[in-house]
DNA sequence: CGGAGGCTGTCAGCAGTTTGTCAGGAAGTC
DNA sequence: GACTTCCTGACAAACTGCTGACAGCCTCCG
């Protein structure tokens, strides 16, 4: 009983970052790359939500979301605007979408919405919640993190990986799983980055971060949490 | 119900070699062997997964990923890149492949890479999970090992060269088979090298290394293990 | 029964690879 | 403009894997 979604986007390289992560997390996902393609299978489909790029082809977002809205579909519509367009986002929201978010963006702070949206809709399991191991507490609706009761400060892109290895509930996750996750589609970033972040967080959650004992390395692979 | 997997590969030796250990492993594989057929074949037959050398003859790779994509094909794409391409990895992820392995490469490193990518389609499936012989225990996930309740700490060749042999399930495999499964196609390393890791296997996980009830010698043959 | 030849077990060292760590600068944020 | 965050490149440290040699064991034949 998965939920649909339908990713209208352009850019092939988002779209289809957007599908990997979004099926990762159990949704089944189509992809439309212009309005009036996304118009027909939106239509046809009848998604359990649509994440609708506002720049696009052949039928731009504002008609995409005007016209679906105006035939009463009723599923959420979370938007994806350029940054600063503040306009966009506000028509965007006038012609009936639920929810945006800025481009760039996260995955996970994309995933964290969906979720949300769905979850208002139909009554959601979410995995949301505080996760734990060792001392260490995720609170993953407020984005906080304490240790022993005192509270940590992560940084963003911290805290996402953190998320990232919590969510595979102790298998490994390799360094490309992790950028794709954390990173989004521009997977391209220097692959020690992710080991850097990963100093970090022993640095900040370990007691002994040279020999850690939740965040681990597994050579040639990748990293794992052990709870 | 077994999920078709298609190989688009020219060199022969190496798409023979895929093809058997993908077949152990129960799935249906067909294989191209080059561009123009693996574009056509991928057409009609609309397998669960693709593997896809980038280096391709008639067509490359990137072409046949592209064009698919464009297409709006929706199964997981795995590309094979040469070492050092760190370009046409980019480039590949960029078109739309899932995931990468770049060669030479063990088999077991790719059949983890498919078997997440399937899982993450068709999902929930867990994955390896968890083998046992004595009273030692082999968490495929986290490719982690314990022995009695303690962990035991493998290295990467190690942890390969005990999977192979678990996935023999009892049966002989010979030095070469171990080679090409835990190595690369191309195997090249003197034999003893294998001797020298069952050495240490056994050191780590027998009770009495020197006369093994579990890592068993097979002479003039190979290895095999007694559950 | 003894011995030769072939096969396997074992060891230690080196070279190459992988990971840890740090600091500087770019970019973004308030 | 001060501050935070993030990425990168370089270097250091740690680890792994391969090799080659030698010893021990098995098998088979004389």
């Amino acid at each position: 009983m998965s939920q649909t979604i339908l990713v209208v986007e352009d850019n092939t390289d988002l779209a289809y970052g957007l599908r990997n992560n979004l099926e990762i997390e159990g949704y089944q996902v189509t992809v439309a790359a212009d309005g009036r393609e996304g118009l027909a299978v939106a239509r046809q489909l009848r998604p359990d939500l649509l994440i609708l790029d506002l720049m696009l082809p052949e039928l731009d977002g504002f008609r995409v979301l005007k016209a679906l809205r105006e035939e009463g579909c009723d599923w959420p519509i979370l938007i994806l605007t350029a940054r600063g367009e503040e306009a966009d986002k506000v028509r965007g929201l006038r012609l009936g979408a639920d929810d945006y978010v800025t481009k760039p963006f996260g995955v996970l702070e994309l995933l964290a919405r969906v979720e949300a949206l769905l979850r208002r809709t139909t009554r959601g399991q979410s995995l949301g919640g505080i996760q734990r191991f060792g001392a260490v507490e995720v609170d993953l609706g407020s984005r906080s993190v304490t240790s022993g009761g005192a509270s940590v400060s992560l940084t963003p892109k911290e805290f996402d990986l953190l998320v990232a290895l919590l969510k595979r509930d102790g298998a490994v996750a390799s360094r490309f799983d992790l950028m794709s996750t954390v990173w989004s589609y521009q997977a391209d970033v220097s692959s020690r980055t992710v080991d850097t972040h990963i100093a970090e967080l022993r640095r900040k959650l370990e007691d002994n971060p040279s020999q850690p004992q939740y965040i681990l390395t597994v050579r040639k692979t990748g990293y794992r949490l052990q709870r």
